[in-house]
Formats: C-alpha cells, sequence, structure tokens
DNA sequence: GTAGAACATGGCAGCGCTGCCATCAGGACA
DNA sequence: TGTCCTGATGGCAGCGCTGCCATGTTCTAC
C-alpha cells in the first residue's frame, strides 16, 4: 500500500509542476478572497455559504454544489482567524514542553499532535528551555490566541504563570508528571515511583553499592523527582547512594559518558549506576564498551525512558519504559472533555535489560 | 520594536503579578477582559490603551503608566485574534513536517522555533506523516490562519498544495532539499551530493563491494535522492550497488539492524554498506558488534545526518553532518525577510569515523 | 385544502482589535 | 502675536466571519 501511495504521489506532484502556474493566475487576489466574494460568485446569501463551507445547518444539494464549486474556482481560502474571532473559540490548542533536544518530547509532541489534527486542532508550540520565566512568558503569549485548550509539560510554574492558568478559563493538561498538584487535569505518572521501581530493581539483584549519574535537576525537575524517589528507596533498604555526579549541562549520550567516567574515577568499588535518564545510560554504556568494562559483572547500568536506541544495543539497557506518546494522545483527547478535573495515570514498565 | 513590545507587555505582566490574586476575584470574566475595559479603567480612549500595550505610537508616560496599571489590575490578556483580524497579519508561522519520530525534524523545529520566538512570532506545527496528500490538507489548515509565513520541509507536493502554496501571498520557506524547483525560497543543501559525497568516500578508502541499506524510499524523497547520487558516483567509478535492502518501513535503529542482517545473507563479500541514515547505520553497527564483525576492516559503515548517537559510539560512524538546526534557523529568518526569492545552500561535512 | 412543522435562505449585528483621521494643547519661530 | 509643527489623544469604521432572527417555501397530516 505504502509503495502505490508514494507512487500515485509522486506522478501527482510532478503533474502539478507543470499545471500549476497558470490556475491561479485568473483569481484576482492570492488569499484575498472572502467568503462575500464566494458567496456572491456562486449567487447566495454569505450565512448560507458559510454554512455550506461549515457543513452545518441546513441547505440544498444544489446550493451546495454551487457553493462549493465557487470557492473551489476562487481558490478560496477560509479565513479562521476571522472565523475564531466571530465565533469565540479558536480551535488552537497550545503545547508547551521544556525542549525538544530529547526525543521525550516529540515523541509527547507526536501523540497530542496526531489527536488534536483528527480532531481539527492546530497545535501551537512552545518551548521553554527548562525556564519556568520562560514558560510563563509562553504561556501569556499562548493565551492571548485563545487556544481552546493548553497542554503544559510538568506541573511546578511560576505564582504568575499559575494564576494565568488557573484564570484562563480553558482546560489545562499538565503532563508527564503526577507528583504534585494539578490546576486542571494532569496525565502522567509518578516520577518518583519510578525512581524508586529503579532503585529496588537494583537493589534485587544484589547490587549494594550503587552511584547516581544525572543531569541538571535544578532544570529538570522530573529527573529530580525519580532521584528523589531513588534515594528513599535505597535508605528503606538501608543503603544510600555510593556516589554522585551531576553533569551541569543538558542530558546527552557525551555528558552520560563524561560523567560515568568521572564518577568511575571518583568513586571506588561501585558495582551500579542509576542514570537520569536513557541518553545519560547509554552514554554510560558506550564508555562501557570503549574501556572494555564488563556489564553487569563488573557494573550495571539502569536508566530511564526506554529509547529506542537502549532496546537495540547489543545488551538491551535495563529502564523504564515511559508512556509518551500515550501521555501526549490522552492529553489531547481531554482537550474537548467536559468532565471535572482529574488525574489521569498512566503505568511505566520496568524493562529488565541485559544491563543489570 | 519586537523588543520594545516584549518589554511593556513585560512591565504589564509583573505589575499584574502583584495585583492579580484580588483583582481576578472582581473581574467579571477569567480572559473576557477586552481593551476597552482597560481603557474605561485607566481613563484613557481604546486608541491610546492599544498604543501603550502595543509600545506603538506616541503617548505620555503618566498615560502609559496608567494603562499598564489598568491592564495588571483586571489580569488583561490581549487578544491576538481579534489583533490579526483588525491588522490583517497574524504573527504565526506554519512549520510542516513530515514526521517527530525521527529527530532530524525536532532539531529542524528547534532550530526555526528558538528564532522565531525571539522575534515574536508563535509556531504552528504540522505532521504529514510523509503523506502529500496529508500535506496537501494542513497546508489548507494552516494557511486559513493566515500566517505570516510557512516552512516546509521538501520540495514535493501535490498540484492543488503547490497552486496554494503559490497562491498564498506569504513567504514559503522549502526546507532540507535544494534538489529540484522551489516555488518562493529554499534553504538546506544537496541531498544528491551528500549521496555522492558518501559514495566517493568509501570508493577512496578502497571498498568495492558496496552494499545499500535503505527504508522507505517512495516516502521518503530525500532518501531517494541521497541513494540516486550515491549510486551515480558508483557509477562514474565504474562501480554499482552490491546489493540493497530496503525496509518497507519507517527508518530506525531496529530497521537497520535488521536490515543489515538481511543484506549480509543475501549478498557475500560486501566491504562496506551505505545506510540512508543515522539511524539505520547505528542498527547495523550494534548488529555487527553483537556479531564480533570487525569494523571497518571486515565490513565498512556509512550513514548520513551526524546524529549525537552516531558521535558517541566507541567507533564514531563516517556519516555527513547535516546543518538541520542551522537550516532552521535560517528559514526562520527568512520569514520576515523582503528580498526576492532565493536558494540558500548550507554544507553538509563529511565526517571521517572509525566506521570505514 | 390548510395549519403547522421542517427546510432553505438572507440580512445584519457584532467578536476585539487596529489604522486612519480629526482634534487639541503647547512650544518654536518669525 | 499669529503660524506651524509636534506630541498626545479619542472616535470610529472596518478586518471576515458566525450566530441569531426573520422570511420565504415546501412538505406532511388531517
Amino acid at each position: 500500500m505504502a509503495d502505490k501511495d508514494a507512487l500515485s504521489m509522486r506522478d501527482a506532484a510532478l503533474a502539478g509542476r507543470r499545471a500549476s502556474a497558470g490556475a491561479l493566475a485568473g483569481a484576482s487576489s492570492p488569499a484575498g478572497v472572502t467568503l462575500t466574494d464566494v458567496a456572491r460568485e456562486a449567487g447566495v446569501g454569505e450565512s448560507t455559504a458559510s454554512r455550506v463551507l461549515r457543513s452545518h445547518g441546513s441547505f440544498s444539494s444544489k446550493t451546495r454544489a454551487s457553493v462549493l464549486e465557487a470557492a473551489a474556482r476562487l481558490g478560496y481560502v477560509p479565513n479562521r482567524i476571522a472565523g475564531s474571532l466571530a465565533s469565540t473559540g479558536s480551535k488552537l490548542v497550545g503545547i508547551i514542553v521544556p525542549s525538544l533536544a530529547n526525543i521525550v518530547f516529540p515523541d509527547l509532541l507526536r501523540g497530542a499532535n496526531s489527536v488534536l489534527g483528527k480532531a481539527g486542532f492546530q497545535s501551537v508550540i512552545g518551548v521553554t528551555d527548562y525556564d519556568l520565566e520562560g514558560e510563563e512568558a509562553l504561556i501569556s503569549s499562548l493565551l492571548s490566541w485563545r487556544p481552546a485548550g493548553l497542554l503544559v509539560a510538568g506541573l511546578e510554574h511560576t505564582p504568575r504563570a499559575d494564576a494565568m492558568l488557573r484564570g484562563a478559563g480553558i482546560r489545562i493538561i499538565e503532563m508527564l508528571d503526577t507528583d504534585g498538584t494539578g490546576i486542571d487535569m494532569v496525565v502522567g505518572f509518578s516520577n518518583r515511583e519510578a525512581g524508586r521501581a529503579g532503585a529496588r530493581h537494583l537493589i534485587a539483584r544484589g547490587y549494594r553499592r550503587i552511584g547516581y549519574v544525572g543531569h541538571d535537576l535544578a532544570l529538570d525537575l522530573r529527573a529530580a523527582k525519580r532521584f528523589e524517589g531513588f534515594r528513599a528507596a535505597l535508605a528503606e533498604a538501608g543503603l544510600q547512594v555510593a556516589g554522585q555526579v551531576i553533569a551541569s549541562v543538558p542530558s546527552s549520550i557525551a555528558a552520560g559518558r563524561d560523567a560515568l567516567a568521572r564518577i568511575l574515577g571518583e568513586t571506588r568499588d561501585l558495582d551500579a549506576v542509576y542514570f537520569s535518564n536513557d541518553d545519560m545510560a547509554i552514554g554510560g554504556y558506550f564508555l562501557c564498551l570503549s574501556r572494555g568494562i564488563s556489564i553487569p559483572d563488573r557494573l550495571a547500568l539502569f536508566g530511564h525512558n526506554g529509547l529506542e536506541v537502549a532496546r537495540c544495543v547489543p545488551q538491551p539497557l535495563s529502564t523504564i519504559r515511559t508512556p509518551r506518546v500515550e501521555v501526549g494522545e490522552a492529553s489531547a483527547r481531554l482537550i474537548s472533555s467536559d468532565g471535572p478535573p482529574a488525574v489521569i495515570t498512566l503505568d511505566f514498565e520496568l524493562i529488565e535489560g541485559a544491563t543489570t
């Protein structure tokens, strides 16, 4: 099927090139065609044309045909700015994420966007770079587009951002974190529990000198919560973090590799390392490969997220698969819901790979 | 100007902080505060309030203070829908990409979004899933928001999409591909040349039985162009593709791993494999690690994109670094440019890793 | 054959803002 | 002292569409 589609697409595309030039030349103005023009051309009233183009209300099939034809002939492109103003409700949905550099957030976006698209919404994105002040500015900016709803990653906001969200009068969905109090709807999982699960897994496998390798926790609040849960679970088992290195840069494979190198230099006899996420862990894994450190015999590695690369390395990484796409999808579905505020907790899954 | 705008808004926002809590309770509706309300509250005319809030035109500093204070007190959120309609020009920019699953496109988005954000634009995204019909629908949908410009990945479109783009009367930037004819502005690099460069590199290193491992070329038109260039360069050297496997799924690490396994089964004595991109190549690399196939002695690998993971594996992948973020940035900068149509070619860089 | 419902349609007032024009107070200048 | 210019301000007509209401028109049931 894919092949056939693609083939016909290609033909279509090629044909288009040739034909396009002449077509629009006839139209008076490029994007300046209004509903009034269409109505006049079709010989009907504005309201009727509007009804036909929105398939809303009643009209005869003859009218329908002539309006549609007129619209096509003029190359009419509806103006949703005007439509939204008139109907006071914009089919836009704002999505705010801290970063696009980590595949986690594109995954989230992907899930949300696919559901939103099908429901006729348009996603407007904002990237905070893990800066809550920036988030505040984005919220204010997005709100000015009078979106139908707002999806925001995380539960932490500045006081003003919080106030704006509460006062916005639209559905607000906070994503990826259930450790805290939400404003309206919350969709995610407990990072604290994820951290505990990782720790318990390592403990159950008999590891006792467990180190932590992380990235900037002051910025990545969810990673900080995992670390918290991780430490708590160690404490419950009478253990403590045997050593830690926290890179002061965003998480990345290179950062994980370098940070593991550092912790191995600083802390003797580690038998396992818990990483703030899979990017970092995979970096650690590569370091071990390079140095010939035997995994998991001499060192066990545990990550978080369940990225594809972590599943595909020769020894699949032990990690926790998080339902990122699903969180996006579920969040998007809530935009048009009218129920009371609620928290939706999706399960994460501990993957017992070959690195523990 | 953009900066000044932002500044005054910010002031307003800050002032609002303090007052908001109590004020909002008093305001009739949460987001229902209009410019008229602010003007009345401040004891000035609408136009004056509008001028102050946009830092546009002249007004006394006393007026400025009272308008800002009134806006803050009422928790005013400007309505850009109305603003855009009145000024016939929205600060929205549409960005259309084929996918979010491959980090290449989030990278592109990231570059574009960072520049656009600073210039006061809001990104509206659309994901086509590599489907040109879907792209057409998205273009039509995005155009209805009367964006200031549209960034689209790729040069190939359906005839209708092509016509819509040409007739939109806004800046259209086609990205990531310069092998073909653009509509307005084009920012990217030659995938064909990238393919040739890869082939020439392998040939120069003495490889002669070179295979190709790719993913669905009917969908990923740029990968197809690379393959084309790759074959052309081989032909110029009197060689041909020694064998090929094209996965009928989107590119992924797993797909690359499996496809390399297949080609090794099907084609004897390959000494190098050119992959459609780094994801696929890294999958191949992991297969070699698992099977103990010595790289590059028994098999050389070459990818495309220069992903982080490819740089961090024990033997850095030989590949071509593509300026994805830069393409996004450059494209975004063109949105507000008013020059004539042009093509901006950014350089890719061949990285001689350890796998060739 | 006719009331009443159900369909079809057009007119028009906004949605909240911006852009243009008109107005008016001062100061510079001859 | 009068003229002109500049700065500061308000009034108001739309931007293009939707929602409501009014006006036919056709159909159905008795």
